[in-house]
DNA sequence: GATGATTTGATACATAATATATCATATTGT
DNA sequence: ACAATATGATATATTATGTATCAAATCATC
């Protein structure tokens, strides 16, 4: 019934793949859908049919790489265990490095910042009700968990920009001190 | 000899308010060259006399304010008087909202980080000899300077893009608790 | 394995945007 | 007033997007 066609799911994988090696070499904005559809061998119509543009390909990419995260960590809390919970991210970033790379670095870095966002927002309840949190800062609880998420981001953006220069244990420790401790600690 | 000539100078703030405000309209993206040629009333090829591409007429926008602005933030100091150095950036922000807001949210907002990593770049020498640093943190230095300017970006960017729900001093209160501080005391 | 449904490849085509070239006209600096 | 330069208008080449069509291949299911 709701199975998905076998020629669907390898035309998908298929675009896939060939928009993150393309935009590797060339850069997301220079790479055409004609780019797409030659590298993947595939009809150049046929890209059309399954998603309306590029962003929509990356889009999809996106998706499937927050749910395989979200699973690495669900063991773990951001809140309970700073450290490990960085460690871990940088972990995965590190063996999924060219992915990321793609991702974060792709005009359009905002858009992950989206469903970045929400992945935060899942967290709120948790965030709010941990003991690090002292409860006499200024910080509004949204304002709080943008600037946990987005700094994140953008320091795992800077990791991956300069050649990872820092093994992803210090890479964690620094996350907490930097981000998640002050946000826990400036939260109203 | 050096001088520029008055029509050059004209086509150019044409070509600038046209891309402002059709930016504003219906998102960078979405603007084309000729848009920007009507809207500014100057003959299509003229903009490539001027600019190659719409990306560097934008890059020539954030120029002009990157200038105004660091001539506003001179008197003062991010790390001596962190709470009135927030407060001043977000009334600046506040009064200059749609520029602004085409520059921070226009698809290329990226490009927008590497000449504010400049101006952090510029007082590294002042942040490393504050006494609010205590010496004693993990983060190393040029990942803190990153850290420092990033985030005040993205939060610039959660308070345009929320219709500004606090005023500028509370804003620069909460960037010196969340970032500045935190910053200077996990410095290396 | 046969069959109806769906996907794909190939092709053609319409549209839109970029970018360049040319030349008469208008404006500028001196 | 005059030489230099910028502009407007127009034509044209090029590239990319997006749609339409139909035969052939592949799939799910019985």
């Amino acid at each position: 019934m709701d199975r998905i066609d076998r020629r669907v799911k390898r035309t998908q994988k298929l675009l896939q793949k060939a928009l993150i090696a393309l935009t590797l070499e060339k850069g997301y904005d220079h790479v055409t859908i004609r780019d797409i559809t030659d590298r993947a061998d595939v009809g150049y119509a046929t890209f059309f049919r399954h998603y309306p543009d590029k962003d929509h390909l990356l889009e999809d990419i996106l998706e499937a790489m927050k749910d395989e995260f979200l699973r690495l960590l669900a063991p773990y809390s951001i809140i309970t265990d700073p450290q490990k919970t960085g460690a871990l991210i940088f972990e995965y970033v590190q063996a999924n490095q060219e992915l990321c790379q793609v991702l974060l670095n792709s005009t359009d870095t905002m858009s992950v910042l989206k469903p970045v966002q929400k992945i935060g927002l899942q967290e709120e309840r948790l965030i709010y009700n941990h003991p690090n949190r002292s409860g006499e800062g200024v910080v509004p609880k949204e304002i709080a968990i943008h600037h946990l998420m987005t700094s994140l981001v953008m320091l795992i953006r800077w990791w991956l920009e300069n050649d990872m220069p820092y093994p992803p244990e210090r890479m964690g420790q620094i996350a907490a001190e930097l981000i998640i401790l002050p946000t826990l600690k400036a939260m109203q």
